[in-house]
DNA sequence: TTTGCGATTCGG
DNA sequence: CGAATCGCAAAG
C-alpha cells in the first residue's frame, strides 16, 4: 500500500514492497528523491538522494531479462525492492532497484546521486564500494549494507524526461529520468519537459 | 570452447 | 574519438 503525503508540490513518501512492486516505468520516477543509505564495512553510513535514474523492462531490448533469465540477471525475476548489481566494460558496477511483480523482469538502473563524486551509475558505485557481493541484497532491510530510505518524491514539474544513455538498441525510449537542472546529473542533459500525469501516481 | 561486445569513464 | 579491461552469453 502506497503511503503519500502532499506537502506544497511534493510528496513525503514511506517505501515499502508495493512501492516497488509496480510498472517499472512508474516506479522510476518516483525513486527521485528517495533516499539511498550506504553503510560501509567500517561502520560509517553515507545519506544521499536519488537524482538520475533509468528504467529497463521485460519487453526492452536493452533490458538484460530481455532475452530470458540468465544467471547474471536472474534477481530481476525476483520480488521488488531487492538489489541488481551487475559488472560492465571490465572495471565498473551498475547498482539497479528491482521492480515489477515476483516473476516479472523489471529494474530501475540508479544512475547519479546527490552526492559529490557519485554522477553516473559506474562511478557512484566506485565511490561508495558497490559491488558483486551486493548483488541480492533487500533494499528495505534497514541493516542491509544498502538501504532505500523515504525522502521526498519530486512532482513533474521537477522532472525532466530524456533517451536513455550509452545504449546502442532501443534508444528512442524516453525512459531516463532526472531531477531538473541537478548538479549532480549524469551525461549530456538533452531532454525534454515531463508531461504531467505520466510522472505523478497521485 | 571461443569470441564479440557492453545500461562506462577518462583522457587526448 | 579511442583505450582500458573482463565477464557474459551467443555462436561454433
Amino acid at each position: 500500500m502506497l503511503d503519500y503525503l502532499v506537502v506544497k508540490g511534493t510528496t513525503k513518501v514511506k517505501l515499502t514492497r508495493d512501492f516497488f512492486a509496480r510498472p517499472t516505468l512508474e516506479v522510476a520516477p518516483d525513486l527521485l528523491g528517495m533516499t539511498f543509505v550506504r553503510t560501509l564495512p567500517s561502520g560509517e553510513i553515507l545519506r544521499a538522494p536519488i537524482v538520475e535514474v533509468e528504467a529497463y523492462t521485460q519487453d526492452d531490448p536493452a533490458c538484460h531479462a530481455f532475452r530470458g533469465i540468465t544467471e547474471r540477471c536472474r534477481v530481476m525475476f525476483g520480488p521488488a525492492g531487492f538489489a541488481y548489481v551487475y559488472f560492465i566494460y571490465g572495471m565498473y558496477f551498475c547498482l539497479n532497484v528491482v521492480t515489477e511483480a515476483d516473476g516479472v523482469p523489471g529494474a530501475v538502473l540508479i544512475r547519479a546521486l546527490g552526492s559529490p563524486g557519485c554522477e553516473g551509475p559506474g562511478k557512484l558505485c566506485r565511490e561508495w564500494g558497490i559491488d558483486r557481493s551486493h548483488n541480492g541484497v533487500d533494499l528495505l532491510d534497514c541493516h542491509s549494507p544498502l538501504y532505500l530510505e523515504h525522502g521526498t518524491k519530486y512532482g513533474a514539474d521537477f522532472v525532466t524526461i530524456s533517451e536513455r544513455i550509452g545504449l546502442n538498441v532501443a534508444t528512442e525510449r524516453p525512459w531516463r529520468f532526472f531531477v531538473t537542472e541537478n548538479p549532480h546529473v549524469s551525461g549530456r542533459k538533452k531532454s525534454r519537459k515531463s508531461s504531467a500525469g505520466s510522472v505523478n501516481v497521485k
